[in-house]
DNA sequence: GGCCAGGTTGATG
DNA sequence: CATCAACATGGC
């Protein structure tokens, strides 16, 4: 369950068949295919994969896996808010911003209710000590300066998509609160840029552990080595090292036959 | 209580 | 340029 593009929506899967549930009819389901890129083909993606090992770990415990293409202010918020807290913080953060500051959207009554994400023009209107009161500390400047920068029109997160790589990330990295790695969780997962590769914790540990012997490196060098190594889908290729870093409490270690 | 959490920033060698 | 503490807040 979740609000996506403003719509109350509940989605579940049963085999092969994806089974979803809105408050009112739709006529047109194309936001959910976008949102879920239903129409990007998987099996291609993987076959871009390096062939190492450790790929081929990470590839298989987390079959099916797929990236979502989120709205670009929500993805930018969302990961501003995220810098050093857990991800179950991030959502209570996330959910209080909704809360007092979203507006309502339409959902069954036994669903509760919901709020959509508030826009960069709601936020940029907020004092800062409004924001602090959504439990975000230090995170509140930097939020409330991108909803005025880009409410103000120094910069459209819409135009980047349209642009090289390199140079959406260096207009994104202007933005206060966003770093290389922020940088490239929003072309990653909201401006359509697969060769993205987030460097976060989880991520940087699965490379010392997988491809530099267990020694830690500095931050250029695991940015040189993921963009010589990962291909041209290696943000899908950081998604799959990260999941199951996060669900098995450790980097994919090769089958020992 | 101390340490860590999907980091970034501004001040120091 | 490379390193490093500070930045709020909460969970374990």
């Amino acid at each position: 369950m979740s609000v996506i593009h403003n719509r109350w929506v509940f989605v579940r899967q049963t085999g092969p068949t994806l089974h979803a549930r809105t408050a009112e009819p739709q006529s047109d389901w194309a936001w959910l295919r976008e949102y879920l890129q239903l129409d990007v083909n998987l099996d291609a993606v993987l076959r871009t994969f390096p062939r190492d090992e450790a790929m081929n770990a990470a590839r298989q415990t987390c079959r099916g896996l797929r990236l979502l293409r989120q709205e670009p202010w929500e993805c930018l918020a969302g990961f501003i808010l995220s810098s050093t807290k857990q991800i179950v913080q991030i959502r209570q953060i996330c959910g209080l911003l909704c809360e007092r500051h979203g507006t309502a959207v339409q959902a069954p009554v036994e669903a509760g209710r919901w709020f959509s994400f508030p826009s960069a023009e709601r936020l940029a209107a907020c004092e800062e000590s409004e924001l602090r009161n959504c439990r975000m500390g230090f995170r509140a400047p930097y939020l409330l300066g991108c909803a005025r920068l880009l409410t103000d029109g120094k910069l459209e997160l819409e135009a980047l998509k349209t642009i090289p790589l390199n140079e959406a990330r260096e207009r994104l990295m202007t933005l206060p609160g966003v770093g290389r790695k922020i940088a490239d969780c929003v072309l990653l997962f909201s401006l359509g840029f697969a060769a993205a590769f987030p460097i976060d914790v989880w991520v940087a540990r699965a490379l010392e552990r997988l491809y530099f012997d267990g020694r830690p490196r500095p931050m250029r060098a695991m940015i040189e080595f993921s963009r010589n190594h990962f291909g041209p889908n290696a943000g899908y290729a950081q998604q799959y090292l990260f999941h199951h870093m996060r669900t098995t409490g450790r980097a994919p270690v090769p089958a020992t036959s």
